[in-house]
Order: C-alpha cells, then structure tokens, then sequence
DNA sequence: CCAACCATGTAAGCTGTTACATGATTGA
DNA sequence: TCAATCATGTAACAGCTTACATGGTTGG
C-alpha cells in the first residue's frame, strides 16, 4: 500500500471512475505528482482489485466497468485516513481525502499536522545550533534553513486553514 | 547517476572519506533524506568507482582506503552544478555543494532557483484559479493552497539567501 | 485507408529498502 | 568470553519509469 494505491482509493471513494479517468486526474491536477503514466496506475489498481480493495461494477459507455470501493476498501481507506501523522507530503495525501463532514476529524489532522512540523522545524534547528552543522560550509546551513523555512510554512498554512474551516463553518458565503 | 550519487561526489570533494563516513554523514545529518543504511551507499559508491568517477586511494587507520574523487568525477559534479533548474529539491542538494569561492555561480543559482519557484508557485496559483480546480472539496483546494505557500517559502528563502551573502561579502562578523 | 485519440496493459531496467551476513576490534 | 561497535557487503523484494504493444473508434 503506498501512496498511490491510497490515491487512487480516495478518488474511487469521491466518485466511481475507470482506470482512463483516473489517469486523467493525475495527468491535470497537482496530484500528479504522486504518479504519472500508465506503468503505474494500471498495476496498482489490479493490485487493488486483487487485494479485494476495488472492484469493477457497471459499465462506462463503451470499455469496461467503473471501479468502486469495497468494503474493505473503504476500512482500509478509513484506517489510513486516521493514522499517525509521519512523513508531511503523505500527510498533505491524506488531508486532501478527509471526509467533507467531519469537522472534528478535520481539526484533529490540523493540529496534529501542525505539531509534526513544529517538531521537525524544531528539530532542524536544534541541529543548526548544536554541534552537529560545525564545519559545515555556509550553503550548506542555508540549505538547512531553507527546509527550515519550508516546514514553517507548513505551520503557518495550518494555522491559516484553519481559520478558513472557522469561516466556512460560520457561513463564508453570506 | 541519482542524487544520492552527487551527494556522494559532493561530498568526496569536500574531503576524502572511507564509505563509512560517508554513511555517517547521512545517518546524523538532515542529508540522510536522501538515503539511509548501506543498501543504496555502498552500491552506489562501487558503481561510482566503476565508472571511473570515484577512487580509493591511501589509507585509513586501519581499513580500506578513501574515496577520492577523480578528475572525471569532478568533471560530472561540475556538470551537475550547472545544470539547468528542475526539481526544487535536487535543486538545493546542489546548492549545498556549490564551490565555495565562486560568487558569481552562486548568485545565478539563487536567481534561477527564485524564477523556478515563483513560476511553479504561479501555475498553482493558475490551477486554483481555473477550471481545473472545479469541483474539488475545499480540504483538496487547501492542500494545493500548502503546496503554493511552500513555494512561496523557496521564493522567500532565495531572497533572504542572497542578503546572506551580500553581508557575508561586506565582513559579517566586524 | 490512414491518422489520431481513447483505453488498457505489459516488460525491462533502475533504485532503494529491509534484512541478513561477515569479520575485525574494543571494552567489561 | 561476550557484547557492542566499526566497516563492509549482499540478496530479496517492492515500486516507479520508460517504452512498447494492443485494440477500438472517430474523422478526413
């Protein structure tokens, strides 16, 4: 199960698609990053299917079927939506596949996201002022600053999303 | 030759190591994002030395020798050094490891870096404010919004770098 | 008929990870 | 001697990329 594979779970989740259309997502939006080409999403979805994951119902207009979520499918979707927060980009995956309804859910992925970059800025501090950068070349620190910087605006759009799900819950529209 | 192999040329011109040093630089150093344990260093270091880029010469206290680089070896480093911008973050491996005593490439590089951020910052931006963000939830648009805002970071970051320098040139420490 | 695109799939090769396998040396 | 650490290496496996292969359909 890697990134991918649960991609491509979120998306059959939002709305049953077929292979081609899920290509289609990864090539026009900024999830392609986490794929591209063929060679990878076709296996993964008839790893999926094999696992009992996914399954093909229905028919699109001409080719095959559309793929769906299984019951298994949604569990484990639901156990990767809900675990630890580790590695960040994985993280920012899961963030983007959280149930619309859940505002606790939502909150509680805010905070904890926050911590887990907190925390790793902290730590790369702590490493440009300790002992273990001496010696290193000036660029070399301002490499490290600039993952320092990065992290902290992961922190920062924490914050600031947050403000956005306060705003949209007091009706941003009106 | 993947990043990992230029970290290593890197850093072989920095100093001559034994393959074990260079694994320590990985395990206690925020390089260590791009490896980890001697399956990919020790491979990679043979297949250096293979193609004629690396060699072991002396003698440490009691081991082997220490990798240093050869002449076509500082010829790919530097190859790579100039290379044109792609990926942001193999972009900042290289800055790490840019020649110390060269302003001049070293500026260029932070423009250059400043112009790739800015304009994959821009084609976000672009994203969200088309068509190709229609119908995306509002967790999916805030996780493209956290993409833009580290770029932006790296826009900041390339800013701030070059005040560093400037102050640097005029004799920090007085 | 040919070109182009829809739609799916497979095979080869590269990298990296995990986990294990050596041996040498140092300290209790 | 036992455990730990130094120092190096390998074998099995997973995952992705590139590139190619296959058919159907649409339009000139």
């Amino acid at each position: 199960m890697t990134p991918l594979s649960y991609a491509l779970l979120g998306l059959v989740r939002q709305l049953p698609r077929s292979g081609y259309a899920l290509r289609k997502v990864f090539e026009t939006t900024p999830l392609g990053g986490y794929s591209s080409s063929p060679g990878s999403i076709y296996p993964a979805l008839k790893a999926l299917e094999k696992a009992g994951l996914l399954e093909t119902r229905g028919s699109a207009s001409h080719g095959k079927g559309l793929y769906h979520l299984t019951p298994g499918g949604e569990r484990a979707l639901n156990d990767w939506l809900g675990a630890p927060i580790g590695d960040l980009g994985e993280a920012m995956l899961r963030f983007a596949f959280l149930p619309d309804d859940d505002a606790h859910a939502i909150h509680s992925f805010l905070d904890r996201f926050e911590q887990a970059a907190s925390a790793q800025a902290q730590g790369l501090g702590a490493f440009l002022a300790g002992d273990g950068s001496d010696g290193m070349s000036m660029k070399a620190r301002l490499a490290v600053e600039h993952g320092r910087h990065g992290l902290q605006a992961s922190v920062d759009w924490a914050r600031w999303a947050r403000r956005q799900f306060g705003e949209a819950d007091r009706g941003g529209s009106g």
